[in-house]
RNA sequence: GCCGAUGUAGCUCAGUUGGUAGAGCGGCUCAUUCGUAAUGAGUAGGUCGGAGGUUCAAGUCCUCUCAUCGGCUCCA
């Protein structure tokens, strides 16, 4: 199936949707309709409040209309007769998006269904008759063109298919994105919280949850060290003056919570790492011969963000970046970039995520800080950088910061859903703010390129993109407890303290289960906290010094000797296997 | 911040037209010593998100407020 197919139907499904309002509700005045991603919405705004149950109702409007098999049809007005058209039916919107468009275009289309007249462009199926398979989701509040000033209309959002399987397959995912969803799963496997009485969008890593954080880090630091990088521990808190000299009061004032008093001075918690790096930086002078230096943190920021966007672990108002910021001569400025961006799809391909999709974002038409020059410079080493690793990319056009150009990575999961987590951005801004300098091979004073980078994006969305891609059943090396022993019964309480042991010697993360229940029991609680294997401990293994291995995928493993065991697991853990088999 | 919905035990939820809180799971205790997704019995958990108000009486009605969820805007 074509996508332009699917956009056809489900912009046809919309004005199907509308129509259906229009009957109900005749007094709505209509906003816009188009076809997204995985479906369409259509933005009213009337009286009548709509509520959940009103769904049904439309849905049900909606099939008869289609029944009716009505023809979409196609009608060309002028510009003018366009307008005075809506005006008359009371069509503000209509007649604004009329209003709005370039002066060359004096010729407006029109299509029909029915009753109902639309301002559209097309293309649309033939008759409503061809749309059988659609369903409406749900219910939002949404500006009249996404602007916040604007009035906010209500949005139902909806979607369809050409078939009964596609739209059931994709209910299905609908389905399966709700049951990883890492809130609901960071409870279950009690991972992490936010609570009220701490705050919203501040989040309380368990114990379970900080194992696997730690493992993560741990991993982290040692790439970092491994790749050229030193890795930096910087203050939570600085001087308000500090950002004042680095811009950020200025320009980001708004996510930056209020100073509070120290001795009379004005401190302010840190949103950003990046000054804290330049100071330690300027705390000596620069030889070229010391580039290029690359500095790393796991730097945890506070950003004030509003109640309405907070979610889950994914949109927090305190994280971690892992945060790296690389200092350089312009020569060694294409290099660094290609390096970075060779480490950074290691990176994530260590962590399970080979498919990705990656932006490049240009500099602001007006806004910006920097020669054009060096923006080209950058934009081009950005854009190199990509092509030699053999990648696609797509082109934002003017859609880079103030302070320079970006490549941003977006992560694929495992439902195909994208996640910004990696960027790579040049600043022009900050060297120059902060006066940095290094001494060149002239013996005069340069500037350095300063590039900043984090690879995961914070370790909070992160390791909430990891719990949903796998469902909380992380790969043996990330899990917080990799095997869990099962007695039968306490006669075999001995035994299983003894392999208890050898597993933690040999570092692997494993519990003694040796409770009162039934096997089944604990095989059950295993298996729903996603333990990868479970050592099944009876009279018969006592007798014979063996282990019975039970996967978190319901098989069984032919693997009776422990030593064995213990290398098997060490394996898993060494090659970040993604298997338990 | 804006629009809408929701807020009852640790979790999932029930609570009829206002009459003073209930289940399952989980927890704890006891019994059971048992071979690959739930052994049985008993028991303890709630100022029904918070603050006002209406009423003889509020989990149920009204007002305000906070938080969460779905979106919008914004973003790591």
């Amino acid at each position: 199936m074509k996508n332009l197919e699917l956009e056809i139907l489900r912009h046809s499904t919309a004005h199907l949707m509308a129509s259906a309002v229009q009957k109900l509700f005749p007094n709505t005045k209509f906003g816009i309709g188009p076809a997204i991603e995985d479906g369409f919405y259509y933005d009213f705004d009337m009286e009548k409040r709509l509520e959940p149950e009103d769904l049904e109702l439309i849905e049900k409007e909606m099939q008869k209309i289609a029944e009716e098999d009505l023809v979409f049809e196609k009608i060309e007005k002028t510009r003018n007769e366009a307008i005075e058209f809506f005006t008359k039916k009371n069509q503000p919107y209509k007649v604004e998006i009329i209003k709005d468009l370039p002066s060359e275009i004096q010729e407006v289309s029109f299509f029909r269904n029915g009753d109902f007249v639309d301002l559209c462009k097309g293309p649309h199926l033939e008759r409503t008759s061809e749309i059988k398979y659609f369903k409406l989701l749900n219910l939002a509040g949404a500006y009249w063109r996404g602007n916040e000033k604007n009035p906010m209309l209500q949005r139902i959002y909806g979607t369809a298919f050409y078939t009964k399987e596609a739209l059931d397959e994709y209910l299905k995912v609908l389905d399966e994105a709700r049951s990883r969803d890492h809130r609901t799963l960071g409870r279950e496997l009690d991972l992490f919280s936010v609570t009220d009485e701490i705050g919203g969008g501040l989040v309380l890593w368990h114990p379970n949850g900080a194992r696997v954080r730690n493992v993560l880090e741990n991993f982290w630091r040692d790439e970092h060290f491994r790749n050229g990088y030193e890795i930096l521990y910087t203050p939570h808190i600085g001087k308000s003056t500090l950002w004042e000299t680095s811009g950020h009061l200025g320009f980001y004032n708004e996510n930056m919570y209020s100073p509070m008093q120290v001795d009379d001075q004005d401190y302010i918690i840190k949103p950003m790492n990046c000054p804290f790096h330049i100071l330690v930086y300027k705390n000596s002078h620069h030889s070229y011969r010391d580039l290029p230096l690359r500095w790393a943190e796991l730097g945890t920021v506070y950003r004030y963000e509003r109640s309405g966007v907070l979610h889950g672990l994914m949109r927090v108002r305190g994280f971690t970046q892992d945060d790296a910021h690389i200092f350089c001569a312009q020569e060694q400025m294409e290099d660094e970039i290609i390096r970075v961006l060779k480490f950074c799809l290691k990176m994530l391909k260590d962590f399970g995520f080979s498919e990705y999709k990656i932006y490049v974002s240009t500099r602001p038409e007006k806004k910006f800080v920097g020669k054009l020059e060096e923006w080209e410079r950058a934009e081009k080493a950005l854009m190199r950088a990509i092509e030699l690793a053999n990648l696609e990319y797509e082109i934002d056009e003017g859609g880079g910061a103030f302070y320079g150009p970006k490549i941003d990575i977006k992560i694929k999961d495992a439902l195909k859903r994208e996640w910004q987590c990696s960027t790579i951005q040049f600043d022009f801004n900050l060297p120059e703010r902060f006066d940095m300098t290094y001494i060149g091979a002239d013996g005069g004073k340069h500037r350095p390129y300063m590039i900043h980078r984090a690879l995961l994006g914070s370790i909070e969305r992160f390791f909430g993109i990891l719990v949903e891609h796998y469902k909380g059943a992380f790969p043996v090396w990330l899990m917080h407890e990799q095997v869990r022993i099962l007695t039968i019964t306490e006669k075999q309480n001995e035994y299983a303290k003894n392999i208890f042991e050898r597993l933690t010697e040999a570092g692997i993360r494993a519990s003694i289960n040796s409770s009162n229940e039934k096997l089944g029991y604990k095989v059950r609680e295993a298996q729903v906290q996603k333990i990868p294997f479970m050592l099944i401990i009876g009279e018969k293994e006592q007798e014979n010094n063996t282990i019975s291995v039970r996967n978190r995928i319901n098989k069984t493993l032919e693997l009776s000797d422990l030593g064995k065991f213990i290398d098997f697991v060490l394996d898993k853990v060494q090659n970040k296997s993604l298997t338990v088999e």
